[in-house]
DNA sequence: ACTGAACATTTCAATACGGAGATAAATTCA
DNA sequence: TGAATTTATCTCCGTATTGAAATGTTCAGT
């Protein structure tokens, strides 16, 4: 997760703290604060701030997500995974990848993983010897089939705390902004 | 980041790809795409669009961020203790590693490594000898008070795709959901 | 003063994941 | 046909990060 940058000034007159005395002021004391100016550009501070709660809220809303797929004993990226296959059906591991977010090699790493478990397995493209599909087991379909509508409920409890109107609101606004960075348009399904 | 779970319907009623024939079906055809019905419960629907849509905008935002964290050498983790203490001066340990929502080990070594290039200190606390305080050296205020202006940069062109008042709209709604899911009210600053 | 519980930090082991390069197949173009 | 290029995946290594257990400290209660 992203670092909590916080909003902020520019200020650069920090009362620095050398190895000399003078710190010890204020690490005793109430300590100065090193009194940080008002971000300079307001257009910048706004951006900071998006930015803060954006960071933590994925983060919270994600450490419940892991905790719940946890409880299967699955990682975040082998929910996906799985849930991206429940969804869609056989894809190449490209596909996968590209829609879990995962870097080449981790989605190598993800099959592997979840094939040992005999939830996946890899099929051969009959028409690109390269590539290779992969696809749920009978056992990975009723694993998935029967976990995700409890982490739908999950999801579905914690965003609770804003109204419907205002999820849609957000939902709308972090779509622009996603669609802004990407180049891959991202299936609009 | 989190896997991107898709939004989704529950059905369960998939083609299953045992390693019969069928099989081949929809890895050569056109794929019957399993039918997913659409979301069962419009609440979770939206939920899970939502949860969607927050995953990939963070991630996308968050990849900008750790590629201009990277021109320093520098892991957004990293990048957020320097900045906790540039603008928060000297603070415990604990106080970062909650302020930069990383494990307590994390935090050890995350000081670590930027007390080994020269960027912080650690200072035993007077009051208490269990704590220590992570200090900003000046060659630590120097490094950072030059790159995070670039850094904020960086961030608001990135939120530039919404409109200021876009920009509060989001961070309103997404501080009051962040604030319901964490005890800690966290810095009102 | 003494015991035990709560606490701040560190140590340690396990691991998920990213990224660069390797491999191999498909595609393009001469 | 055959080189050069692009594409799909995998191998391999490095490392950031977590979580549990260890260490040393403070504090409350008696």
């Amino acid at each position: 997760m992203p670092a909590a940058s916080s909003q902020g000034p520019i200020a650069s007159d920090h009362a620095t703290a050398s190895s000399q005395q003078p710190v010890a002021n204020y690490l005793t004391s109430k300590m100065p604060t090193t009194a940080p100016a008002p971000a300079a550009d307001p257009a910048i501070a706004r951006a900071l701030k998006l930015w803060v709660v954006l960071a933590r809220a994925t983060a919270s809303i994600e450490r419940r997500a892991r905790e719940d797929a946890a409880r299967h004993e699955l990682t975040l990226a082998e929910f996906g995974v799985l849930e991206a296959l429940y969804h869609k059906g056989p894809m190449l591991a490209g596909e996968v990848q590209r829609r879990t977010l995962v870097s080449s090699g981790g989605i190598t790493y993800l099959v592997d993983r979840l094939a040992a478990r005999g939830l996946v397995e890899r099929r051969p493209c009959p028409d690109d010897r390269r590539a290779n599909y992969v696809v749920l087991t009978p056992k990975g379909t009723t694993f998935i089939g029967t976990i995700f509508p409890e982490h739908a409920e999950v999801i579905a409890e914690v965003m609770s705390a804003l109204a419907p109107g205002e999820q849609e609101t957000v939902a709308r606004l972090l779509r622009k902004l996603g669609l802004s960075l990407r180049q891959t348009p991202d299936a609009s399904d």
